[in-house]
DNA sequence: AACAGCTCCAACCGCGTGGTT
DNA sequence: TAACCACGCGGTTGGAGCTGT
């Protein structure tokens, strides 16, 4: 399948931006909306590829972008936020309110890398750098999945609820799921290395099942800030943010994983590196 | 003051994916 | 089904600014 480069080359600016690019891209923007960024040059009357001219506007320009350096609070939303989803920039971002993912990346690989390694965390793994015996594990483990039998499911959330580099993570483990078998209890999930399943809203689904569905836990209970801004269920009582539906030949267990019930992110598979 | 090394971040690049024809 | 388009993502880079000598 052949790509046609996103832009004529020759005729393009590259490198920093000036005030008048900037201003010519935001009015262009105001007057007409996002989108259409491969035609949005021409018709702003830049000499810059569409891709640029999206990635300064959305880095950059975009009015509701919170500049300023990262609170404390940020900081630790970013490191358990990294420790679950992994090099996820965009995911990440999508928690932090006027954060970018580029701007996040950034600030990972100059200051939390750097912030973990002095806790004697590494930061790929969120692990303690001298734990061989995690290492040996780590490498044993490939995959732990969250797509599974509803029916059979065993859920279990970590007594404790604050994130720790080796706690939290719900593992879900279905009597047909080959990889962890039947009669697997409940483990503690060795590693971050996941996959996850969110589905979309359940159209065909009868009504009870999906009000059993309902009764869901916020992002950021499961992350243990039932008190903070990030909570969004209310009362951070709620146990488990599971929901299950049929889909299509067998039944699969979903999770409402970034509090996202919207519908609008259809993630279905969501690997870490 | 001059230089070298380091830090940080805006911008670039290549690729994957979903949609359209 | 293949070809192409458009967009978005994550990794990488270039260079401005900072710091130490």
């Amino acid at each position: 399948m052949g790509r046609s480069p996103c832009c004529e080359k020759a005729h393009t600016n590259k490198g920093a931006w000036t005030k008048e690019e900037d201003d010519r891209l935001i009015s262009y923007i105001h007057a007409h909306g996002e989108g259409s960024w491969r035609s949005l040059p021409k018709a702003a009357g830049l000499l810059r590829c569409g891709k640029s001219c999206r990635l300064r506007w959305i880095n950059y320009l975009r009015p509701d972008l919170k500049r300023g350096n990262f609170t404390e609070q940020e900081d630790e939303l970013i490191i358990k936020l990294h420790s679950l989803l992994g090099n996820k920039w965009s995911l990440i971002a999508g928690r932090l309110a006027g954060r970018t993912d580029n701007e996040i990346k950034n600030y990972w690989n100059t200051h939390i890398r750097r912030k973990l390694l002095n806790r004697g965390i590494d930061p790929a793994t969120h692990r303690p750098l001298n734990d061989q015996e995690v290492q040996a594990s780590v490498a044993a483990t490939n995959t732990i999945s969250f797509a599974s039998s509803a029916s059979a499911a065993i859920v279990k959330q970590e007594q404790d609820t604050s994130i720790t580099s080796e706690s939290s993570i719900f593992c879900v483990v279905g009597e047909n799921n080959s990889k962890v078998g039947k009669g697997t209890l409940l483990e503690r999930c060795p590693d971050l290395n996941l996959e996850l399943t969110m589905s979309p809203p359940r159209l065909n689904e009868p009504d009870e099942a999906f009000k059993n569905m309902e009764r869901t836990l916020c992002f950021g209970c499961s992350l243990g800030l039932q008190n903070s801004n990030h909570c969004k269920c209310g009362d951070g009582g709620n146990i488990g943010n599971i929901s299950s539906g049929n889909r299509n030949s067998g039944t699969a267990t979903s999770y409402d994983f970034l509090g996202l019930k919207t519908g609008v992110l259809d993630y279905r598979r969501l690997e870490m590196k």
